[in-house]
DNA sequence: CCGGAACAACTGGTATGGTAGAATACCATT
DNA sequence: AATGGTATTCTACCATACCAGTTGTTCCGG
């Protein structure tokens, strides 16, 4: 979602604030509980409390900060409450899309999916960097693909919360391959009409996460919460 | 969800126009496309112009409210592409719960979801209006037998978002005796350990909705964008 | 040296006045 | 009568001042 301010409307203070404090958050310029005032960060924008309030709210129903009467706001941390929560919705959404995908797969639909595919295979050599914007691709590709574009956004809302997570995972790289592989595998799967496989597949993929969170659970204990 | 303030915390004026305005567009007092103004309302909770504008801000998150800059606030109507997107959530997460439900089910969880059955089919026969808040019940049961209790909340999101449309649905009580039945369905399956079966009731049983949305949609359609 | 009470500094919440821009009503002109 | 420009009125946005709690600190008494 990102806040459904259209970017053809006029562009208030209160979102400028909002789009650039996210941005240092979702970053870890700011670090879990880091404390913001109203007044700090209106100096430092050059505006009045009023937009940084506003842009305190809004950040503040994203689970961004913590925002209490009378109190210092403060930048939140994870809560493995949160992402396990996030990360169900993330692989029951998945899983009904490839679902639906398998219904409607064609050879047309085949080629397009290939084509991403080429490009990860082709960048995991050259530009490993660029490989995580090539599985955005990939999944949402599926989520078109499959008739459900709507899904496109719920997932993105996903990764959202948890690549401010991911950005402190050390070894991407090495786990590119595996990535890579689960794709293929998938489209594989999708190919040969193999519902259930597709679904075990996913849930496998999607699991790939979980030693990488726990990891980032007990080396960063200090940015959790609870 | 329903903005995470918590209740021991104090509760502000903010809070107070927020929940007030929230249950006047949810129940449908305030119809899609009334005017707002910062002002009137002001005028009408008698606070300033302050409390109400965070309400504002807070209900426009919810797509509850569109408000543009310099331009009237108005109630939002419904989207056939919200709801849409919004279902599809729901049927995702249903179906998860329900695959996760059937691998670990008991008899004594069969037990509890059999006690709620029983009070279903007394209501349906003595307090037909009390079957909606059982059938709330029975799926956030589902959720918890399932070991997902996480889901309750993301089910009840988009329970929140569709009711406000099945305000406006007449005969639920004619419908009560089918989602029982579905209901009971499901139960077996459950009971079985037929996963797929379960599945292919809870797409049923969901899709029970299709028919009663899509006749609101051509029997209000002022009430909707786009 | 330590504990607690009083105080000072700071927090977010509220009230209010002013401003720029959008919508509407109205009147002049064709 | 239809239309185009203009003035009025409305909107939400922003800035400022003030208020009511919370927090941290200091200073006094034991």
């Amino acid at each position: 979602m990102l806040e459904n301010t259209n970017m053809l409307e006029r562009r208030t203070a209160a979102d400028a604030v909002f789009e650039r404090l996210y941005q240092e958050i979702a970053s870890l310029e700011l670090l879990p509980g880091t404390k913001l005032s109203e007044a700090d960060v209106a100096r430092r924008f050059e505006v009045s409390r009023q937009p940084v309030r506003e842009a305190f709210g809004r950040l503040g129903n994203l689970d961004l900060l913590l925002v209490r009467p009378q109190r210092a706001t403060v930048v939140r941390g994870f809560s493995m409450e949160r992402v396990a929560h996030v990360r169900f919705i993330r692989l029951a959404v998945e899983i009904e899309v490839v679902t639906r995908a398998c219904q409607v797969w064609n050879a047309s639909k085949a080629e397009k999916l290939q084509h991403n595919l080429d490009q990860q295979r082709h960048v995991i050599e050259s530009a490993p960097d660029q490989f995580h914007s090539l599985d955005s691709q990939f999944h949402a590709l599926l989520c078109e693909l499959g008739d459900c574009p709507l899904a496109i956004e719920a997932i993105a809302e996903c990764r959202q919360k948890i690549d401010r997570l991911c950005t402190l995972s050390l070894s991407r790289q090495s786990e590119a391959d595996t990535l890579l592989d689960d794709h293929i595998a998938l489209a594989e799967a999708l190919q040969s009409g193999a519902t259930a496989r597709a679904i075990e597949v996913t849930r496998l993929h999607l699991s790939r996460l979980d030693s990488t969170i726990e990891e980032i659970h007990k080396t960063h204990a200090e940015y959790f919460e609870k």
